[in-house]
DNA sequence: CGGTTAATTGAACGCATTCAACACGAGTGG
DNA sequence: CCACTCGTGTTGAATGCGTTCAATTAACCG
């Protein structure tokens, strides 16, 4: 299946780099790109599939950092080692680049502006994930979250790549908090799961109340 | 009173932007530095004071992004607009520059990565942040954010800047909730408050222990 | 001093969790 | 095709943690 659809590949000087000096890499469902406290010396973007990033606490409790989908670069993490880890939730494609390669780009000057970029549209999203577990009630965590997705794809079924597990380690839930609220969206009549991976948005100005306040 | 020995004024590339092009601003406790929804055309570095960093959600609930101190960059968000104000906790000066003006300031590649770093920190904050609200208790919430602020100074007594309040928003948290938090922690002997304002940690291990799993 | 705001403490409530049972779906082998 | 199993998701009941509401105390500032 071809994905170039779903990727812009606008004359953008990130994707010029990754184009020219990315190596590509597949990796199955559930293998890990990298682990967390790995080195961290690459970046990454997606070509097809979905990748998980995230990481565990030394008691054994997991957050999941973010979804990433084709298009979205990640893994621009500064430290030496990866704070949190990255699993392909599908069978993927991926660039890779590494970072030194990178820094000695010819045109670099744009390339690092790329990455600024980047980086600050991922510290966006971090924005919002703090707000979404700061100050979010469940139910409406769990509304925000699927409409994110399905605003991500103008698809009218839209698809779960994740299990609830990991929605719940997202959202700073439990599975059984998640699933309830599921239940709860689909007897409003607001969203519709004809399975448990798919689901369609039956009433969007009602879903968009709920994202605002629970 | 000199702040010099807290800021290190090494030989970064962005420092010097800020030294060479930083317009220097003094604002009042409680004063606005910017606002909410305000362009975000500037970027931030504390000489003196502490700022804090806050989104109100449209049904008035609060989110403190973080608290900056001297030394600290903030502002460096991407969009037109700024999703988070910034706001003076206490009396503080500082250095502002135009983003444009960082962009044709010589020798602007080194700028930019230093500006990238910064960035990077600031994602890593977030990071922090995320798994701080998403998978910690209360006690251990309060816990981690005080000891972050005694590793943050040398020095044996800390002073809090921010009332109750701003660390509920900051930990997602209510303001009865860090009180009783904080008396627990007395309670144990684990911490001192001389003052509401004022701490001292007693017990460094024990409190390590409570951060790490509450 | 009073007057005002901030912080603490107490008691009742409620939301999310926990623990436990059950349902569903996919894959396997009889 | 059905029985079996394993993993995943759903549902129910009870518990508990943090919130809410309310009252008291402490700190700050004129």
């Amino acid at each position: 299946m071809s994905v170039a659809h779903l990727v812009e590949s606008a004359g953008c000087p990130l994707v010029d780099a990754f184009e020219r000096l990315g190596g590509l890499s597949s990796f199955r469902r559930n293998e890990a790109l990298y682990r967390q406290d790995d080195p961290a010396d690459r970046f990454y973007r997606i070509l097809s599939g979905v990748v998980r990033t995230s990481r565990l606490t030394s008691d054994g409790r997991r957050q999941v950092g973010d979804f990433y989908y084709p298009g979205d670069i990640f893994g621009l993490e500064t430290g030496p080692e990866r704070r949190f880890g990255a699993e392909a939730l599908t069978d993927c494609e991926v660039q890779v680049v590494r970072r030194a390669a990178v820094r000695t780009f010819a045109g670099q000057a744009a390339v690092d502006r790329a990455i600024l970029e980047a980086t600050q549209l991922e510290m966006e999203r971090l924005q919002d994930h703090v707000m979404l577990l700061g100050r979010k009630g469940a139910l409406e965590r769990v509304a925000i979250f699927l409409m994110s997705l399905a605003s991500r794809e103008a698809d009218l079924e839209i698809d779960l790549p994740m299990g609830r597990q990991d929605m719940a380690d997202y959202l700073g839930l439990t599975i059984e908090t998640v699933s309830r609220a599921i239940t709860h969206l689909q007897g409003e009549a607001i969203l519709n799961f004809p399975s448990t991976r798919r689901f369609e948005v039956r009433r969007w100005t009602a879903l968009e109340t709920l994202a605002a306040r629970a």
